[in-house]
DNA sequence: TTGTATGCGTTATCAC
DNA sequence: GTGATAACGCATACAA
């Protein structure tokens, strides 16, 4: 590798000092102009770049964030990832992303990693409840935010998310409006407030309707692809399977989708399924899929805006901010047609 | 913020050195167990990070790369970014993303940015095939390497692609093994290599087997879903209809199954459809898209592997990879049914 | 085995 | 307006 230029060799050639360079190049006001053009000329013949590793060093910030995700392979996340990351451009930011790949173990090493490298603040948004280091780092005055999740201690956290217990409950409601009685739930872990509060709205909901809850309907484990394909495969075989299914993420809808579609049941018609969070594909016509939304784009853009506010210390006040969720009706969820044999 | 803790009030603590707290971290050998012991009860009673950013001051190394990709909510990127974050974790490195968003008029200043930031090395994901910048820092020696996509001066840079001409045939000729004759191709710009190679491949598969190439079929642009599938949708109700698509992403190809799906066309049976990528979704069950894969694994596994020898040194030739596409026959391609009235 | 001193490439605080 | 010079927090060559 070709030796870096630096800020004194664009001095010496422009005939001037380092820091008039620095001057230049952060547009200060008091240098002369033909001081000024001299200088930039300069750093276009040798095609200077400053270091910004230096400078970070010097000013004591990156203008870096770092963004924890679950699985940036999960749609959800891809799809906050990519409004996070142009958007932080806009801002003049660049974004480390970890993907701590559903693996908690390595949760507050990859936080503290990303201290490590200085970056100016962090946007969370994948956390287990029982996480303990987000408040310690925000009462360490560290800017950090949960985003989508948050964690148990919320007296002393930033947050943004959406009600999930009121998403959860509008789309039991709405299966129940449909005259769906027996509805599955497809779940995470407790151990995530997301999965917790959509369990709580799932149960809320069939006890406001006078619906008993049955425990022989609802997984809760770990969200994996086969696991949950062959729950929903061997519910649908039951003789008195549910006529609907809540999937508390749309991407894990689509295993529940796959059971129907192997278990030859009709989408609406012998069977309806509603996900939550809208994914790009659950609007795609050939999927359809009934859900409900998030917001990601306006929760997302959000979060950044009020990240970069606490960093520049425009906000020093607890950011906690929930936004309201939306019903969106689609082809996959429909009448109940089936007998009710169960009661 | 409060404070940060250094190097030096460890070693007060410690009552040594700094430069004997350096030692102790970097696991230096010469240095006493008691002073070691020391110096790691002090760092843990203070809770001392070392600063990265000095540190790389200093050693001239980040351990961050930058990964450079179209779009990250395509599925394609997505699933890759995974692979590599994944992956850099192991090799203790981590990764900027940058998302271009398709808008290539920032590409050039994005490379900057991730200079300027000092990256070790560069993954390039998505460029157009004139893009001269990468070829000059490749002469410049900075560890940058091409992945999914080249540049047209290939000679002076490093890649690790697919050999997406050869995907292509593979994908028509499965069409015309099973009896199709009217191929539409759906496909991006070619000024990508990607779409440039898959579209000489369709080319030739089809003048292999004597059919001529009708360039009502084909649609190039850019792949909107709204474009895609506003074209498929006139193409399937044309009289004349083809029956069957090539799109040359699986992303894209949910677009043309929705258009036959609006259209009342029962996939395989009124028309099929082959992708190319082999996302994640394409496998599942309820879409079964058949298409042809990168190995995306392999790949984005590989591509990182060559990347971080490059930067060890450990390796100072050219890196010119191509794997071997494959084709996988999912349910979205069948045999055609339809009165050939086409010659 | 450990300490001292210097450098990495900036920014910022002084002088002049 | 501009130039020295001291931080920033570490690694490292050299001394001891």
């Amino acid at each position: 590798m070709k030796e870096r230029v630096n800020a004194y060799d664009v001095a010496k050639r422009a005939g001037v000092s380092q820091s008039t360079v620095s001057r230049v190049l952060n547009n200060y006001s008091h240098v002369k102009k033909s001081t000024r053009e001299r200088v930039l000329a300069a750093v276009d013949e040798l095609g200077f770049t400053p270091d910004e590793i230096a400078r970070s060093l010097a000013n004591n910030k990156t203008r870096t964030i770092g963004l924890i995700v679950g699985n940036i392979s999960n749609p959800f996340y891809a799809e906050t990832a990519h409004i996070i990351l142009r958007e932080a451009r806009d801002y003049d930011y660049d974004v480390i992303i970890v993907d701590t790949d559903s693996d908690e173990s390595s949760f507050d090493r990859s936080i503290q990693t990303l201290i490590g490298k200085r970056v100016d603040g962090i946007i969370v948004a994948s956390v287990r409840k029982d996480n303990k280091k987000i408040s310690e780092l925000f009462k360490l005055n560290f800017p950090i935010i949960c985003y989508n999740r948050k964690v148990d201690d919320d007296r002393n956290t930033n947050f943004v998310v959406v009600d999930n217990k009121q998403g959860a409950k509008m789309a039991v409601n709405h299966l129940i409006q449909l005259n769906h009685q027996r509805i599955a739930y497809i779940s995470g872990p407790c151990t995530y407030s997301t999965f917790n509060d959509r369990f709580l709205g799932y149960q809320s909901a069939l006890k406001e309707n006078g619906i008993d809850y049955d425990k022989r309907l609802v997984y809760q484990n770990e969200l994996s692809f086969d696991k949950v394909f062959q729950f929903s495969l061997d519910l649908m075989r039951n003789q008195n399977r549910p006529t609907s299914f809540f999937a508390s993420t749309d991407h894990i809808a689509l295993a529940v989708m796959d059971a129907a579609a192997q278990n030859g049941l009709h989408i609406p018609y012998d069977i309806s399924i509603i996900g939550f969070d809208n994914i790009d594909i659950a609007s795609s016509p050939y999927i359809g899929l009934s859900t409900i939304s998030q917001q990601k784009k306006k929760m997302a853009s959000l979060v950044l805006k009020e990240l970069i506010a606490i960093i520049d210390k425009k906000s020093d006040q607890l950011i906690q901010i929930t936004l309201e969720p939306e019903l969106l009706i689609r082809k996959s969820t429909g009448m109940n047609t089936q007998i009710r044999n169960n009661r």
